[in-house]
DNA sequence: CGTTTGCTTGAATTCTGTCAAAGCAGGTGG
DNA sequence: CCACCTGCTTTGACAGAATTCAAGCAAACG
C-alpha cells in the first residue's frame, strides 16, 4: 500500500524506519470508482491526495460552460487543487476519477503537524513543487503560441503514456483545442505514414 | 539593498538577527542593463536571481525561429532556469534585461549549504515555489483553450502593472498571439468606450 | 538627422471552431 | 443472444478567427 509512496519520498530524501511509521500514520486511505469526485467545485480543497492506482484529471468550467482539463493524474503523481488547499477558499476545479483509483491522503491541519514533526519532509516537498513547477513550464512552453499540430506532437514526445489511457476528447481538451481538430490531425500524421 | 529581500522572506518565515546575516553572506549583488543578458541559450544556470529593481523577461526560440515569452519578472521576483538550475544541464531559456536592473543572486552551492545551516529557509522556499505553482496553473487557466480576446482580459485582470512596463510585442508573445492580433484587439476594446 | 524599434492597418490565406450527422464500440437489460 | 442505449470519435461543410506578408507611421536614440 505504502510501497510507491516510499518509493517516491525516498528518490529525493530518506527517513528512518521510525520517521516512515509516523508518516504512514498521517496518511488514510480511499478508493474511488470511474465518474466520482475527488473534488468538486465549491469545495474547499482539504487534502492532497497521492496516486497509488488508477487515473484522475481536474478540470474548471469556464462562463460558456466549456470544460478546461488543467491536469492529468496517474500512479505516482500527487493531485490536488493547491490554490484551494493553500489558502482554504473554495476551489473552482473539478477532480474526477477517470480509472478506478486507491489514494493515499494527508489533510491539510496533518500535513503541517507532519512537516514540524519530521523536518525533511519538508524538504520533500519543496523537490515535489519544484519539480512540479518545472513541468508545468514545460507544458507552456510546450502549447502556447503553437499550433494545434505542434501543441500535439509535443504532448506525444512527453506524455505517450497517457495517449492510451485518456479518451480523446479529454487530451484535446488539454491541449486547448477542439475534439475535432484533434481527430483530423491524428488522421494526418496518420496518413503521412 | 536586503530590505526588500527580507520583506519577501519573512512574509513567509521569520529569521533572527543572526541568521539574516548569514543569509545575505551567501548573495552576491549585481547590476544589468537593458538588452542585456542573465543568461543565453546553452548555458547552465548556476544561480537564482532575485530583482531588487528594474524588469526582466524569459524566453525560448522554437525550431523556426520564433520567441515564445515563457515568464517576466519585476521586482520583488525571482527569476532563473529553474530546469537547468536543478539538472545542471546546458538551458533552452534566454533571460534578459528589460530595464536596467539590480539583481541580488545566489549560487546553486551556497543554495544548498545555506539551506542546511539554517533548514527554515528551506521552508521558505517550498511556500515560494508552492505559489510560483500555483501562479503559473492560473496562468495556463487563463489562456489555454481561451480566444486571443478572453486571454487579453484575463491578463489585463491579474497583471495590469506589467502592461505598462513591458512592450507590446511581448505581451503577445507571452499570451501566445502575434504582435498583430493583439494590436487589433486593442483597437476594438478601445472603441467599446 | 537618419536609423532603429515598436505599433498599426489592410488584404489574402490558412487554420481552427462550430454545427450537424453518422459510425462505432462497449455495456445493459430484455 | 440480440437490440438498444450511450459515450466517443470521425467526417463534411461552412463561418469566423488568427496568422502572414507588406506597407506606413510615430517615437526614441545615437
Amino acid at each position: 500500500m505504502f510501497e510507491l509512496l516510499f518509493e517516491r519520498l525516498e528518490s529525493q530524501v530518506k527517513f528512518s524506519e521510525e520517521e516512515r511509521k509516523i508518516i504512514q500514520s498521517y496518511f488514510k486511505s480511499k478508493k474511488l470508482k470511474r465518474k466520482q469526485f475527488f473534488l468538486q467545485e465549491g469545495e474547499i480543497c482539504n487534502c492532497l491526495a497521492f496516486i497509488i492506482k488508477g487515473s484522475l484529471y481536474s478540470y474548471s468550467i469556464d462562463s460558456k460552460g466549456t470544460e478546461h482539463v488543467i491536469q492529468f493524474g496517474l500512479e505516482g503523481w500527487w493531485i490536488a487543487d493547491l490554490y484551494s488547499f493553500f489558502t482554504k477558499e473554495p476551489s473552482t476545479l473539478n477532480i474526477e476519477v477517470l480509472e478506478d483509483c486507491e489514494l493515499l491522503f494527508i489533510e491539510k491541519i496533518n500535513q503541517d503537524e507532519l512537516m514540524k514533526k519530521i523536518p525533511h519532509f519538508e524538504g520533500y516537498y519543496r523537490v515535489l513543487y519544484q519539480n512540479a513547477y518545472i513541468a508545468l513550464q514545460k507544458r507552456i512552453g510546450g502549447t502556447i503560441g503553437l499550433s494545434a499540430e505542434e501543441k500535439y506532437a509535443n504532448l506525444i514526445e512527453q506524455y505517450t503514456p497517457l495517449l492510451n489511457r485518456v479518451p480523446q476528447h479529454l487530451i484535446a481538451s488539454y491541449l486547448g483545442i477542439t475534439p475535432e481538430t484533434l481527430s483530423r490531425i491524428r488522421k494526418q500524421a496518420a496518413e503521412q505514414h
